[in-house]
DNA sequence: AATGAATGAGTATTCATTCAT
DNA sequence: GATGAATGAATACTCATTCAT
């Protein structure tokens, strides 16, 4: 069956690790699997549509970062492995990071259509859930859950993207011990217990 | 006099903001000013020189949002006409800021010429310096000034690429009152009051 | 089938022959083909390429006049038969002589590929190799080989570049006379008989 | 005076040596010479006419070679003090040789002006002149002068190019030699002595 | 399901030259 | 005598895509 789907899915998603977004060329793709890049077509059906696919399925892989944090027993547990798990697929996979959270800003025009966009947010969705059984727990203050859900992410992605752009100088251990550092301070705050 | 030069500047962030780095053409902005695609080269020595000259341009925009808010009169105003400052320039200049914290990421290679480097830089140090003087005055806990910084800067910088990828369905001043909120929340921690 | 390639060789032959080196330009060759530019890179990965291509051809034709002086019973007739192939070519395939004797020193850098390289000495050496036996058969006073061969290829060399640089007023019929005339005196000296 | 006229003829000049004919561009001459390149047309008419007076200049200083060999006493002496003096100009000034020589070739279209062309045949004349005379004196035997003075460029333009073109693997010492060499075969011929 | 040929629009950049000052 | 601004044509090359086979 359709062997080669996959394998230009994956060739891409190669190429745009070593060259970035416009390494994904469909010559490239043709000449790295040794077939011609109209072949490319008879699969995808154009280039829009095979960066769409990269993408989707590098939401897959996040998925499946994140899921297994579910079958931890209580919901500050739960939160704990869905950070966890974030932090790791962010520095293990940091390419597919940068496919879900910076590529489709790149894409410009019309955006994501509607189902990808749909399967972005349910990440998102996922948090919004950890935070409110949280809530519920007592682990966490009463609020706003998609708010705070907002703060958490928010902080999460913001450290993740300067490290990863290399705007800072650590290494990735100093990272990780600096991420939950930072995570600390989220939880018990900045200020002085006046 | 050079009238050009400037409205090259100000049509190539122009043209990034509508259809990403690679829209910056040289014959882009030559079609929209009504000029020769290579009138250009007069002002500015390549593409990358362009490039660079937009980013430097937007740093010096961030720097003059930032520095009046030294003019306050305690740490905590500092701090806090600070991040209102940075709040407004995310908002009110937000070509700019994808300049100053995407476009770099996009370039590829060397990246900045080291002096742009430092000059973005120099707005962090910014941060860290108000954090420091806020421990000082004992507005917040006693801490590592440059690793809280981080979890700042972290936490906004989230927050407004978040917003404006578009992410997130709020509008503007929607996304004000969850900044502040979200800013709060940052001070005061996310835990329950044991 | 790939007509077109062939095609291309030769209009850029005669691109050559009408504006030299820089004559031949992709567009050029397109134009005159009535074929996009960019079709020619469906058969030559650059316009390198192409030229080398142009001088292989060259020299593959060479090699076809010079040959069949092998065929000839003494030393001596292989050697004047040898004689008679070079002018010819020069005359009636001047713009492969060009391409073989002028284009390579205006390449500049890497010059010519090993292999095209070695092809083109290949024709030096058939001119040594008849010297050699010219020599053993005693049509020619024992020396060096190589240094005669030089001397010949010199003179030889040297009446045909000015002639097809039309630095002689001489029509091609005079200019053969003078040609085998000249080449009477190398092989009997210019001194008067002390 | 027009200080500068003769400064950008020389620097035309060097760029040729440096980069060959594409070298020379007004660009790059008004750079190396710290002026616009529009300036340079206040000296010479265009660029086509710029790169006649670089021609001009290199036939002068061929001549500057060739003019004392005239001094020596006996016509034989004339004649070989000429040949060193064009090995000469051909080793050590081998661009202006290039100039003299090859560039020509590569104009295209109109060739040289009148004025150019009959200075830059002088320099033949004068070989001639000395055959002349070679004859007159019983150093060489009686022949058509035109003819055999043919001869000698030839074999002296041939074996130079075959250097210059770097196809050899001599030397300059090493060419030197096989110059002489060479030039001995051609007054004492080639062939046994039956 | 895949190929080879070809296209047309697009890329940055270089160059000789003109013109107003 | 010289400059700065600007032009228009040219260059090699890349890319996504279409079409006939």
């Amino acid at each position: 069956m359709s062997d080669l789907r996959e394998r230009i899915l994956e060739c891409a998603l190669d190429l745009y690790l070593e060259h970035g977004l416009k390494g994904i060329s469909m010559r490239h793709v043709g000449d790295k699997l040794r077939v011609s890049a109209t072949a490319i077509y008879r699969h995808y059906r154009n280039k829009e549509d095979l960066v769409h696919n990269v993408i989707g399925e590098a939401v897959k892989v996040f998925g499946g970062y994140l899921f297994p944090a579910l079958s931890a027993k209580t919901p500050e547990e739960r939160y704990l492995k869905g950070c966890e798990a974030y932090l790791d697929f962010a520095l293990e996979k940091s390419k597919y990071y940068d496919v879900i959270f910076i590529v489709p800003s790149q894409l410009g025009k019309e955006g994501l259509p509607e189902e990808l966009h749909r399967q972005s947010m349910a990440t998102f969705q996922f948090l919004v859930d950890r935070v409110q059984e949280c809530m519920e727990s007592g682990f966490f203050q009463k609020d706003d859950a998609f708010s705070v859900a907002m703060t958490i992410w928010a902080h999460g992605h913001g450290l993740v993207s300067i490290y990863l752009a290399k705007k800072s100088p650590l290494d990735e251990s100093g990272f990780r011990k600096l991420f939950w550092e930072s995570h600390q301070r989220l939880l018990h705050g900045l200020r002085s217990p006046a």
